[in-house]
This record gives structure tokens, sequence and C-alpha cells, in this order.
DNA sequence: CAGTATCCGTCTTGATACTG
DNA sequence: CAGTATCAAGACGGATACTG
């Protein structure tokens, strides 16, 4: 990347790699837009499938993914009430590169993470005065 | 993907798509990895490079970068000093599935744009109880 | 079942001022 | 030049309890 190709309009929330670069670091997005990527999928079952998250933050979650059209919410009348979410058409072809920078996590994170032991130690050396 | 295919240690902070997925979430990190695609760059080039990041910030997310291996940092024994950044072999792996995820960006962000206005105009018409 | 309502601690980001 | 120190503010994620 040149100089002068550095958008003016870094701070502009709505520049367009801030927006997509802020939803995959979002906790939980990613993670929902992945499971989401095997068809519909009810409330009920996102919360057994990510049992760790409160259905608050799930709610929170699915909401934002609707409001950015990349979900759709679908509630069928029924007794007990049932809750679909499913990937719209964009939010499918987030799909593929985001399915790309999973396959670098995986083959390169255990890099980063022997990079962030070796830092550390050099660290540690450091402040016993080495 | 589908249900068994969900790692059972989302919550494992060294989960390798969480490592990186919050590495691109950074609010800096991905615009300096960017930046320097393009060769090494000194600090005070970055700071002018991304005027709108305090001195603080810019050096927190230089570190971190560092820490993970995705960039160098070499001082050079000058006065007045001068520092240079610059990205390692993993650092620059990292460029392609970056500029896909922009690419795809620049391409859809309108589409959520869109989205939001829409799905925020539907909200305003419940809330005047239509 | 599919959420909502409250409350709260932490982490992130930034403003401002200062230094080797 | 290349940072560090300090302080403050807000966003974020989560625990817990409750509801149509």
């Amino acid at each position: 990347m040149d100089t002068k190709d550095i958008p003016a309009n870094v701070l502009d929330p709505n520049c367009p790699s801030r927006v997509v670069f802020q939803r995959i670091g979002d906790k939980w997005a990613s993670l929902v837009i992945q499971v989401l990527g095997g068809g519909p999928v009810r409330f009920s079952e996102l919360r057994k499938m990510v049992s760790v998250v409160t259905p608050k933050v799930l709610t929170q979650t699915l909401r934002t993914l609707e409001r950015d059209g990349l979900i759709t919410r679908t509630i069928h009348a029924q007794v007990p009430p049932r809750v679909d979410y499913e990937l719209t058409a964009l939010g499918e072809s987030l799909l593929q590169p985001l399915t790309m920078l999973r396959e670098w996590a995986e083959n390169h994170v255990p890099s980063i993470l022997e990079a962030r032991d070796a830092y550390d130690d050099a660290q540690d050396e450091a402040v016993l005065g080495r």
C-alpha cells in the first residue's frame, strides 16, 4: 500500500474496511455466520452450539447481523415459539473470505503463539536485569 | 459448517480463529499491516499517515504486532533516533487474506449501509406506533 | 421457547503532558 | 525523534433474574 492509497477517511465509521473488520472482530459474529453457513438454525440451537454465550449477548449479535443485512430472522407462528436465523445472499458471500482467513489462522497461529512466548521470555529476562 | 465442526474451544483465547479475528478487529492493526505492506516505515511516518491515532495507541498497536511476530522493530543508532517497522514473512503472508477481505468490504459495504438504513427506518416506524 | 431488563466490572481508546 | 506516564470516559461482554 502506498502512502497516497491511505484513505483520508480512516476515522470514518462507514469506511468499508472499518465496517467489515469491526464485524469480523466482534466476539461472536463470525462464529455465528459460519454456523449459519450450514443452513438455518433456530435460537435455542444456536445457544446450545455456542453454549458459553449468554442469551442477551447472542441476541445482540444476531440483531446486529440482521441490521447489517447479513442474516434474516423469521418467526414461526407456533406454540412454543420458534425463530429461525438464516444467512442472506450477502451473508453467504462473506463466507468465502471468512473461510480464507480461518484457514490462514489455522496454518499460522501456531507461529504467532510461539512468537508471543519468545517475546514474553525476552521481556522477562530484561526485567530480571539481564 | 456442521454442528460437530464447531470447536469445543471457542472460548479458548488461543483458538486460531479467535486470535486472528481479534487482531483483524483491532482498531489500527490491520491498517498498519497494510501500510507496512509497501515496505518499512519509520515511526514518525506512520504517525503522519495515520494522523488520527495518538502516539500511545500507535505504540501499543506496534508492540502487539511485534509480539505476535507480524512485524519487526529495528532501532538505528542515530541522532536523532530512527526506528523502522517492517513486516515479517509471517506478516506478509497475512496480506493476501486481508486484501481479499478489504475487497469484499469495498464491494459489499454499500449494501450493508443500505440494510442499516432500511432496518433503522423500520424501527422508527414501529416506535411511531405503526 | 425466545427472548428482555438491570447491573456491573473490565478492557479499550483517547487526551494531555512529559522524557531519554 | 520516539516514545512513556497518567488520568478519564465509554464501549463491551457477562451474570443474574424475569417475561410474553
